[in-house]
DNA sequence: CGACTTTGACCCGCGC
DNA sequence: GCGCGGGTCAAAGTCG
């Protein structure tokens, strides 16, 4: 797309992700220190209460590299909501989201069309960050399925994935940097109504839940 | 057989 | 208003 539609206040981050040890999972992380790593290093942990990159705070990685690093390309997202709406998003998100969607589709009836004109506008709160790893889809204590996948400008193969979890409508997409393609662009959005266990049986996801 | 992925089509928002 | 491009749907295919 020619202009930046917005270019978001989607938080991005950088992180270099150690070449072995699987990098997705979530392996002997102490998280806390790993938040603290964030935050030291100027991370934004959001104070408004949109769930920190909801698994990926913790993300599974030692030693964030950079920091606030733009993402490449203009990323459409405008995420003005961000700060203001998030009880709203959460609401929607829970009651009518997607889920509403799932039941109406939201491309038939013409009254639906109105809502859905403001449910779209209504974005999730995002989070991106950029990880330097093999693998596409971070092990991050959650389930996720593919929903779509696209060629898009400035990006190989963003695919989108879904958190699988019932009532839960968090949303991720993972691209590649076409310059460099190990790098990961992942950009959560919305926040998870469950803890990481409900998916993943791993104590370590706990922490997630703090979110 | 159920869960998941792939993929083409469709819809909508935004810039011009 | 039009066209482009991103995001999502859903049928079909694949896998365990």
């Amino acid at each position: 797309m020619e202009g930046n539609r917005g270019v978001g206040a989607s938080r991005s981050y950088v992180l270099e992700v150690p070449p072995l040890s699987s990098p997705l999972t979530m392996h002997q992380m102490e998280f806390g220190q790993a938040e603290e790593n964030l935050q030291g290093l100027g991370f934004m942990v959001p104070s408004h209460g949109i769930s920190f990159p909801p698994s990926t705070a913790g993300l599974p990685f030692d030693n964030p590299t950079a920091v606030n690093s733009e993402k490449p390309a203009s990323k459409p997202w405008s995420n003005e909501e961000v700060g203001t709406s998030d009880p709203k998003v959460g609401n929607d998100q829970n009651s009518s989201g997607r889920d509403g969607a799932d039941s109406c589709r939201w491309k038939s009836a013409s009254s639906e069309k109105s809502k859905v004109k403001v449910r779209r506008k209504m974005r999730e709160p995002r989070f991106c960050f950029q990880t330097r790893s093999d693998v596409d889809v971070l092990d991050d204590g959650y389930k996720w399925r593919k929903y779509g996948q696209k060629v898009v400008k400035n990006s190989l193969h963003p695919s989108y994935y879904r958190c699988t979890h019932s009532n839960c409508r968090v949303k991720k997409r993972v691209e590649r940097l076409s310059e460099d393609c190990r790098m990961v662009i992942t950009t959560y959005e919305g926040r998870h109504t469950h803890s990481p266990c409900d998916d993943a049986n791993s104590s370590e996801h706990e922490y997630f839940n703090s979110f």
